[in-house]
RNA sequence: GGCUCCAUCAUCUAAUGGUUAGGAUUCAAGGUUUUCAUCCUUGCCAUAGGGGUUCGAAUCCCCUUGGAGUCACCA
């Protein structure tokens, strides 16, 4: 019943006169066939329920998503449940999860295939009336046969229309498919947006395929242009794998009496071996995307600009997106998937975002800051020098941690000569000067310990950072003190001078 | 193998017959920084090959080579 919702109120009309009324059987609802294609744009995305959202998928979900933006149309969401797998609820929430998490919003219900088997058998049985579709009865051992016989010929592998003029008996115990009648010569011309107008030889490519199974179900062929047309979809906007799919679905169109869209199918994402994006490529999971720390805007910036580009501009707002993408600007040719530009774009975002956005996003990876009273600086300092979200989780766990392990090379650096006088000196004179609470102010004390010991900067430095961070490396010092305050930081002064003696004892 | 598509730096791409072939990422060098990162500057790196057409070709045509997709009672 679910379909009903769908086509109602949508402002489809009767379309009669290429649609024939006939046969005892059926009565084509004619309600549901969309007529004059509307000047709305609808484009849609339609996935077959794997679990989980493709990095791919997402792509040309995107690109539909901003094209029916673009035109204030509607982009609709249908699950090719046709076969299998009872999880498509699960599979489905999966999917609409990562549109929630990017921002990418489908209107209407979502179509599931699998809950539209009447309104297939109606057009199975309608083809059938019309005798643009027959039984065969072929098995498929027979089938295989002739397949076998074909190759070992070098003949194109195709079934040979022995039942499509039948009229005797049917042979027993065979539960027959219903085939489509295809043109036996001619020309099927393709209309792409990307690829341009493509004419395949009907010879080369064409059998009458099956559209419904022994057991009755449709194949994938015959409803991707059934719910299209009746979704009135008139963008499609798809994969490049479709590609060599569209003459078939053609035909049904015709048969069927449909408007055909308009096509554009984007060319492929390779993997490294320049091979086709698939599950064992790793990161092929949107969401695991999220928990590596990447920001939804980065990715989609970094994928929008994947086989489409506008000009010389690399960073896209959504908004942005939304008002300029046009499927005008897609390239031709395959794009490999490289993600050095998107952990570049990501620090990008994350230097931009503003410190109350970190604080949320921070705490799904571990880190509680919103009651801190330097959590400003704290941030300012870490967004500097974090690619992703768990880099900066794990910087700011590093600072706000006395340090545990203390790298060797680095204590033999810092540790020559004057060193521990040095911090002595410095932790003395933090202990008599007052109210620190600033970058500023820790810097203060540092510039005056060097000027008064006649050092330079590196000479404190180095072992302050030994003692503060355990490590030559990281964030700035002041900074580091400041955040985690005096207190803290005379115990790491004094944890890193004990821990130089016992080495130096040893 | 048949059919179809594709081919500009390592990667993403711009240049729709006239540019020293541009930008971005990566990488390298320098500057900034007490260090690292950020940031700034600079540098390296491409029209797959061969033929045409044209005053002029990355761009149009042909061939070669290479790559990809697809050929199911999968979607």
């Amino acid at each position: 019943m679910l379909y009903y919702l769908f086509f109602t109120n949508t402002g489809f009309n009767a379309r009669i006169s290429s649609i024939k009324l006939m046969g005892p059987l059926k009565i084509l609802d004619i309600s549901e066939v969309p007529s004059q294609r509307s000047s709305m744009v609808v484009t849609r995305f339609a996935p077959s329920p794997t679990g989980y959202l493709h990095i791919g998928g997402l792509r040309t979900a995107l690109f539909s998503y901003l094209w029916a933006r673009r035109n204030n149309g509607k982009f609709v969401l249908r699950i090719e449940d046709t076969d299998q797998s009872r999880n498509n609820e699960a599979a489905a929430k999966a999917i609409v999860d990562a549109f929630e998490w990017v921002g990418l919003e489908h209107d209407d219900i979502i179509t599931y295939q699998s809950q539209r088997g009447e309104i297939y058998a109606r057009y199975i049985r309608q083809l059938l009336d019309e005798d643009k579709a027959y039984y065969c009865y072929m098995s498929k051992e027979e089938l295989t046969a002739l397949r076998e016989e074909q190759t070992a010929n070098k003949e194109r592998p195709r079934y040979d229309g022995r039942y499509r003029d039948f009229t005797g008996t049917p042979p027993e115990g065979i539960e027959p498919v219903v085939r489509i009648k295809t043109p036996t010569e001619g020309t099927i011309t393709v209309n792409d947006s990307i690829k341009g107008e493509v004419v395949f030889n009907v010879d080369d490519i064409l059998d009458d395929f099956i559209i419904a199974r022994s057991d009755g179900s449709p194949t994938y062929n015959f409803v991707v242009a059934i719910d299209d047309a009746l979704m009135g979809i008139n963008e499609v906007i798809r994969g490049d794998d479709h590609f060599s799919n569209t003459p078939k679905q053609l035909v049904v169109y015709e048969a069927l009496g449909f408007d055909v869209p308009k096509f554009h199918h984007v060319p492929m994402i390779h993997n490294h071996d320049g091979k086709k994006l698939s599950k064992r490529d790793g990161a092929t999971d949107v969401m695991a995307y999220k928990e590596m720390g990447y920001l939804p805007e980065a990715l989609l910036n970094f994928l929008v600009r994947l086989g489409w580009s506008n000009g010389d501009q690399e960073i896209f707002s959504a908004e942005e997106m939304r008002t300029l993408f046009d499927p005008a600007n897609i390239n031709k040719s395959a794009s490999i998937y490289n993600t050095d530009k998107l952990d570049w774009l990501n620090a990008h975002y994350i230097k931009n975002s503003d410190n109350a956005k970190l604080v949320g996003l921070l705490e799904a990876h571990g880190i509680l800051i919103d009651g801190h009273d330097k959590k400003e600086i704290l941030l300012d300092e870490v967004k500097e020098r974090a690619k992703t979200i768990s880099e900066m989780a794990a910087l700011i766990k590093e600072i706000l941690e006395t340090p545990g392990i203390y790298d060797e090379k680095g204590m033999k650096k810092a540790f020559k000569g004057e060193a521990v006088n040095v911090l002595n000196t410095f932790a003395a004179k933090l202990n008599e000067t007052k109210a620190l609470h600033l970058p500023s102010d820790y810097h203060d004390v540092m510039a005056k310990v060097v000027e008064e010991m006649g050092i330079g900067f590196g000479k404190i430095g180095m072992p302050l950072r030994m003692a503060l961070m355990g490590k030559l490396s990281g964030p700035g010092l002041d900074t580091v003190m400041s955040v985690i305050g005096l207190e803290e930081t005379l115990l790491r002064i004094n944890k890193v001078i004990e821990r130089d003696l016992q080495n130096s004892a040893e």
